[in-house]
DNA sequence: AAGTGGTCTAGACCACTCC
DNA sequence: GAGTGGTCTAGACCACTTG
């Protein structure tokens, strides 16, 4: 059971500014109505409807122009990943197009080795759970995963039979802990055998790696993935928008 | 000459919290004095000053807890690159902590290729200016910099000697034109062999490769860029704060 | 001059934690 | 219950472009 939390006031106006342009009631190219209309239209304050439309300019999909007005961005349709927000692999397999599988290859505890004991700052040979999964964009595997959990965060043991969705999630389902942030180191690597072997790709192929360690808002490192990520068939786009 | 835009009130408000922070007036793990606290002591509303915070959750150097207050991120050190932003090499050199150097290695003009053509679209043979630098990190090259530019948008003739410190500011200059927007493909891949001898890496070294273009505000591609990125030297950290 | 986005305010109410 | 951050409002003034 999830508990979801209303949408936001700016939220819902994100999203029917989003669904607007979708369905090309304002097609790319054009003026959106001002921030005043709206404001009014929706019958909010224009401060809250500037709010939701700064999450459509930190997509990239509408472009401000002060003094002359809002535009869709033409090429709204060729942004697809934003790095700033991918928290589910599959979501960005979606956002690619694709149709988006998961195999999972494992799950369960072991002991950390030394990598892994650093990440998450506890002493090495301590149990964690370990989880590894493929994920696939029209049953073509394009990212291999390993994520590792520092066994005693669990409070509620994990079924291993259960396919997880999302670290997220399941840190909340089974640790009863939020994630407040994230790093991610991003390298370029020759896969090991092992992973190249289930991404289908040669060793000399390079592939990216991400490197992340989630954290709790108290600072503690939850989680330590290891992605790597086959790009040749899937775009990684990053989006910048020019803050103002 | 560059012309500066005055810093907003929210923007100061960012600078000094940073700096009580890396002054350790605010130490990592220490509670901040409330929003309506700082709000009151500077002087601004609590609104403002919420603005300016937001810009430090963003690069993870604090982290919110409603209910609680707000803390300094223990890890904020830690914390480099924020590829968000639209970052300056040079920057992102010095944020890793070394002396950042650039030798410029060619600036001048040439007909566009096939593939510049496409990402710039614009005609195959139309006349580009070409400007590919070196970037060094304590004098070990760590970025390998081609741009681009269509000639027909440059009104001010470039001049070649004259070293050329961020594009945004080269395109400001010679083009009158501002960047609203850019879109990155990140690809993992083997190094051209010019780009290995630069770079002093081995041919079968894999490198980060961002292919980079910059928009104006009306959709027109005016730099198309490719960087190749030894993180060997130097991290490439991404910063992710999960949004409530 | 009119209209647009950019910034800021003072204040309200709510959800949450427990300093 | 007191204090914190989270959200929202109505309105003001400014900077900018010319829809």
């Amino acid at each position: 059971m999830v508990i979801e939390r209303p949408l936001t006031i700016a939220e819902q106006a994100s999203q029917i500014l989003r669904k607007r342009i979708r369905e090309g009631v304002y097609t790319p190219g054009d003026r959106l109505p001002s921030e005043s209309e709206l404001a009014e239209e929706m019958g909010i304050s224009r401060t809250t409807l500037r709010a939701a439309m700064s999450a459509l300019v930190a997509e990239g999909l509408v472009i401000r122009k002060q003094g002359a007005g809002t535009y869709v961005n033409k090429r709204s349709l060729e942004v697809t990943t934003h790095l700033q927000k991918f928290w589910s692999f599959i979501q960005l397999i979606e956002n690619g197009g694709h149709k988006p599988s998961v195999r999972q290859l494992f799950a369960g505890e072991r002991p950390t080795n030394k990598e892994e004991a650093l990440k998450l700052e506890i002493e090495v040979g301590q149990p964690v759970f370990v989880l590894v999964r493929l994920f696939l964009a029209d049953a073509i595997p394009v990212i291999h995963s390993t994520n590792v959990v520092p066994l005693r965060l669990l409070t509620h043991s994990a079924d291993a039979q259960k396919p997880i969705e999302s670290i997220q999630v399941f840190l909340r389902q089974h640790a009863g802990q939020e994630i407040a942030y994230s790093t991610s180191d991003i390298r370029a690597v020759l896969p090991p055998p092992e992973i190249a072997r289930a991404l289908r790709v040669h060793e000399q192929q390079p592939l990216l790696c991400f490197e992340d360690i989630f954290f709790t808002a108290s600072g503690v490192p939850a989680v330590y993935g290891i992605n790597y990520y086959n790009e040749k068939f899937l775009g990684m786009r990053l989006v910048r928008t020019h803050v103002t």
